[in-house]
DNA sequence: ATAGGGTTAG
């Protein structure tokens, strides 16, 4: 399976194809340029939660019983005499399986095969089913062996459960061993052989070889797409960023009369939103709801998400209680999102107290809730905060991982706290936590942040020998930490040598240059790159124009500041809150053209955004 | 008994 085209050829239009009604939930949003952050945002704790907490508590307290029921009434059967029959036992784990206890059926299905109790083919697709998810591929394939030691024959569903086996630990070439075996040996591939091909390619980011697939299924009579294959080509399509195609795949799917489901629009919606079209995303929304598809807990949560993402917390919050009034009951996922949404606003405080309140209504917190609130404080430099969930969560069994180290990591740099940082990378190895790229990138900038590139320089050395991928983040960090040093001939010589090492630079990689350029006076050399950056294709951002300015400022060459800040203006980017405050300084100083008028718009990402100070436009003097 | 959607670190 191969790979044909990219992200070429995207069609504009096709939304507005899609016709979809405002509605029921147009009260809730408004367009972002109409929502301007304020400090009183998100610090709204309503109704909504107190509502919340009774829902939660009997909802987890169900849930709880059901699976303790489950393993009680298997104990029992396994002291029945006469056992109970196979099939009884079987459908016992099939219950808990819907419950994702992948490891729970394993363990009981040990405890059958103690008791003698021989597996028939359903049990053993079942038990390989857990392997599988639980990514133990060794043990699917000793479940596959046991077909033989019991005399059975490894059928359709198996072969399907082991290719998605491999497809989940990304061994594509023996998943599609698995597939040839099939044909090979007599089975016949069935829908699910080939939804499962579908998402196998999806997940490794070939949407558009699915593409293929689907066409060529469209054509066979006997694999005709059904909801599952469009919605894993459309959830495909939109997280490699092709929407606009997912878009009019969805389309061509209810033209064949394939209905859509709450799946299909939930990847759908979360596509839209990632792209940051909001709008279009409630419209889809509405859509569904007026077609009678009911959002449920993950559609809610995505657009919870994507409203915290843009910093529209109290929006967010209201989508809360549009889904507590629909009878949707928010889970620990739309819960963490919200406390993410207060953390992205530096709102610490209310992240703690949705933290809390989660807790409170019953909802437990997860490995990712603690994560996100560590991170949260570490960014807010309030690290005592952070090693005490993080010694919280220890002690309630949750099992810290990459992502929680990283946080803990970035946190202790960020008050200065290197040597601390450096020791709790090493103890990630001791417990089994190996530090990944991203982890070394973070204590990398960390060391150049706080002017310790001699360390920093060690710590690439010690990826190096790794042998962990060093990848053009990685050479950004320490590039910058180079120029931050003054060393530029160092950083300059790492610059140059990045093709070879087969990495491409990026638009990051230019800023870092251009600035360290532009503060060690070497204006030439920063216009040099700005050149080069235009004859690569690579296309400055906000960021590449900030700096350019504040660079021509400090060399005291006010006119090409100015260029550069309306060839920026003329791009549609806006001035940072750095860059104003120069400008200002300048004005102040009386070296700035009193007559000159030049509007600087403050786009929401700008550091003003998160600082509750955005205005619309700014208008200099 | 097998296939699809949501949350965290650079």
């Amino acid at each position: 399976m191969q790979r044909i085209g990219s992200r070429t050829n995207l069609l504009p239009n096709s939304r507005s194809a899609l016709g979809f009604q405002h509605g029921l939930v147009g009260l809730i949003f408004f367009s972002r340029t109409h929502s301007k952050a304020s400090p009183k945002d998100g610090c709204r704790m309503t109704l909504v939660n107190q509502r919340m907490a009774k829902s939660n508590n009997t909802h987890l307290d169900m849930k709880m019983n059901v699976e303790d029921a489950l393993v009680d009434s298997f104990r029992r059967m396994l002291r029945t005499r006469p056992l109970p029959s196979l099939v009884a036992f079987t459908q016992l784990l099939g219950k808990l399986v819907k419950s994702k206890h992948y490891s729970l059926v394993v363990s009981l299905y040990n405890q059958m095969g103690m008791r003698g109790i021989r597996p028939d083919d359903y049990t053993l697709n079942v038990v390989l089913n857990c392997f599988c998810r639980l990514n133990q591929m060794p043990s699917s394939l000793c479940v596959v062996g046991n077909f033989i030691k019991f005399g059975l024959e490894p059928d359709v569903v198996t072969l399907n459960t082991l290719m998605m086996g491999f497809f989940l630990v990304g061994k594509v070439v023996e998943a599609e061993e698995c597939f040839n075996k099939m044909i090979k040996g007599g089975c016949k591939p069935d829908v699910v052989t080939y939804n499962t091909l579908l998402n196998g390619n999806c997940k490794v980011g070939h949407s558009v070889a699915a593409i293929q697939l689907l066409k060529k299924m469209e054509k066979e009579e006997n694999f005709k797409p059904d909801i599952f294959s469009y919605s894993i080509v459309i959830d495909g399509l939109c997280k490699e960023g092709l929407v606009d195609h997912a878009l009019d795949l969805f389309l061509k799917m209810t033209r064949k009369g394939v209905v859509p489901d709450v799946v299909s629009y939930t990847s759908l919606i979360h596509g839209v939103c990632m792209i940051g079209e909001l709008e279009e995303a409630m419209r889809l929304f509405n859509g569904m709801v007026d077609r009678n598809i009911s959002p449920d807990v993950q559609t809610f949560s995505v657009l919870v998400d994507a409203l915290c993402k843009e910093g529209m917390v109290v929006k967010a919050q209201d989508m809360m209680e549009v889904m507590i009034q629909r009878g949707v009951k928010p889970n620990v996922i739309t819960y963490n999102s919200l406390i993410d949404g207060h953390c992205l606003r530096g709102e610490i405080d209310e992240a703690r107290k949705v933290f809390d309140m989660m807790i409170d209504n019953g909802c437990e917190s997860t490995v990712f809730s603690y994560s996100i609130l560590i991170n949260g404080y570490g960014k807010k430099k309030m690290i005592s905060e952070a090693l005490s969930l993080y010694e919280e969560m220890t002690s309630k069994g949750l099992v810290p991982d990459v992502v929680t180290y990283s946080s803990l990591i970035a946190g202790l740099c960020k008050v200065g706290r290197t040597q601390s940082a450096q020791d709790l990378l090493h103890k990630m190895q001791a417990v089994g936590q190996p530090p990944n790229s991203q982890t070394y990138a973070i204590l990398l900038d960390g060391l150049c942040k706080n002017g310790e590139l001699e360390e920093a320089k060690l710590l690439f050395h010690d990826m190096e020998e790794k042998k962990l991928p060093l990848n053009i983040v990685i050479y950004n960090t320490l590039i910058g930490g180079m120029c931050k040093a003054g060393n530029l001939a160092a950083a300059k010589d790492h610059f140059c040598k990045l093709p070879s090492k087969g990495l491409q630079c990026n638009v990051w990689t230019y800023n870092i240059m251009i600035d360290g350029f532009l503060c060690g006076g070497l204006v030439g050399e920063a216009l040099n790159l700005r050149r080069e950056m235009e004859e690569k294709g690579c296309t400055p951002d906000e960021c590449t124009y900030n700096i350019m300015i504040r660079g021509f400022i400090h060399n005291d060459d006010i006119s090409r500041a100015l260029q550069f800040k309306d060839e920026m203006v003329a791009n549609g980017f806006s001035v940072d809150a750095s860059t104003y405050e120069l400008f200002m300084d300048l004005v102040s100083m009386g070296k700035l053209d009193s007559s000159l008028r030049a509007v600087c718009h403050l786009h929401p990402s700008s550091a003003l955004y998160g600082m509750g100070c955005m205005p619309e436009c700014v208008v200099l003097p």
